[in-house]
DNA sequence: CGGCACTTTGATCGTGGTCAATAAGTGTGG
DNA sequence: CCACACTTATTGACCACGATCAAAGTGCCG
């Protein structure tokens, strides 16, 4: 067993803003930029094309993991269930972003389509291929890796000391940014989870997330014509409550 | 700049059970095992003793991030302090664990001991020639690196989904499997942290802990001589408790 | 128009936080 | 060896944030 195949089936799922496809909105930013293009082309080459319709599962919890995912468009949540029935987001995924490598032979997570999905699917064998063509997607690995871990441990302190309130407005922002780190300038955004999705993602119920955004909308930091359409008017008001500033 | 550069900044905190030293109890478990002696030798070579007292810091939350630690004996807290005062443990590391690694210049945590720690410190530039001489140490990254993911995905999915006598069940087991991982035998186990140091990890208040550590007390699932020493009596009933099987 | 899924808002409840008092260790100096 | 101060743990009483239950309200698609 080389190194490789120790280190890769250890992976939880990993987010990138890894492009693989022309109409991909993100292809300038961040990853693929450092993928040299005849790599890039193997990738893609080795990628299958695949849609999913809004609740869709890309793949399930327990689920053999037969491969990995690259998002070309959508949202996508992933999620656990606990064995008595309860569950918990452990995060969201949009265009560009790379999951389903699964520490385990199983997937750790179940990945969820939030609206329609279009994602390419690489299989294991091709993408052990790729990697012991391509090693420089080892160092990738490894960044986007990072990446995933500090923010799994942001997440881990807003969890243990925000309140309601404090939880939602970083995970509207979070949101904002996401978008606008894959060229969406805004300034409005759409928010593809309802409000059960994101109480499961922030430990809330979702009737608090309700009351949380319809406080915001009347302090008149929150604007939009639906429930899931929102424009920020008062973006620093919101980054202050949810950077831990509660006596600011 | 070499993609090694790019790529290791981005590291948060890793655990390893990478022992530098013969003394150290966990030399047989996990990681070092991976590492030729060659590579072994060459770290031992960079790496600088340093001994710390109870509540010291390794190093703080915002300040430059010149090298890393690798815990020979001992407990530490990675902490995050928010601007208004709240802080949060984003985990607690024993002998063997690597820590420092900064995604940014600076550190995003801060580290501080429990009791008496004795550590290996090894410095930016040292790390860098390392890096460079030995390209499997990339490969070890990726692979701490990803548990370091899945256990922080996992400790989210508790803090969203679970009750309070959960969490501290589940923390308990954790120690245990911890120590066991190391070589620790038991049936006694030592808590260095102490409850306030619990509730800060669990998004609990000490007094929740302490009254949760009672209840399994009366429950005749523990018992110890004093509050930061236990024995399990009944594992089963606290794996159960910490594994979300609420109706079982 | 009806049916359905999602959202909003209100009323009530409960887990766990906060405040407070006591107890149990732990280390220091007389 | 004890007295004292100090830290940590335990337990109780009360309170608040957010969960739960319930009922409209809204928008969408057939």
């Amino acid at each position: 067993m080389t190194l490789l195949n120790a280190v890769r089936p250890m992976l939880g799922p990993v987010r990138a803003w890894l492009s693989l496809c022309d109409a991909c909105e993100a292809r300038e930013q961040g990853f693929c930029a450092l993928l040299p293009p005849d790599v890039l082309a193997d990738v893609a080459d080795a990628a299958q094309r695949m849609a999913f319709a809004p609740r869709a599962a890309l793949f399930r919890q327990g689920e053999a993991a037969t491969g990995i995912f690259i998002l070309r468009n959508g949202t996508v949540r992933l999620m656990q269930l606990l064995p008595d029935g309860r569950q918990a987001s452990v995060g969201f995924r949009f265009g560009g972003d790379l999951l389903g490598f699964s520490p385990q032979r199983e997937h750790r997570h179940g990945a969820e389509a939030l609206d329609s999905v279009s994602a390419c699917r690489i299989g294991r064998s091709e993408l052990d291929r790729l990697f012991r063509r391509h090693p420089i997607l080892e160092r990738t690995l490894l960044h986007l890796c990072a990446c995933e871990l500090a923010a799994a441990q942001d997440q881990l302190v807003a969890l243990v000391r925000f309140t309601a309130e404090e939880r939602v407005a970083a995970f509207l922002l979070s949101i904002v940014e996401a978008r606008e780190c894959r060229g969406h300038p805004g300034p409005i955004y759409e928010l593809r989870a309802t409000r059960a999705d994101v109480g499961e993602l922030l430990g809330l119920s979702l009737e608090t997330v309700s009351r949380a955004v319809s406080g915001f909308r009347r302090r008149g930091w929150l604007r939009g014509p639906g429930p899931q359409t929102f424009e920020l008017l008062d973006r620093d008001a919101l980054t202050k409550l949810a950077s831990g500033n509660a006596d600011a």
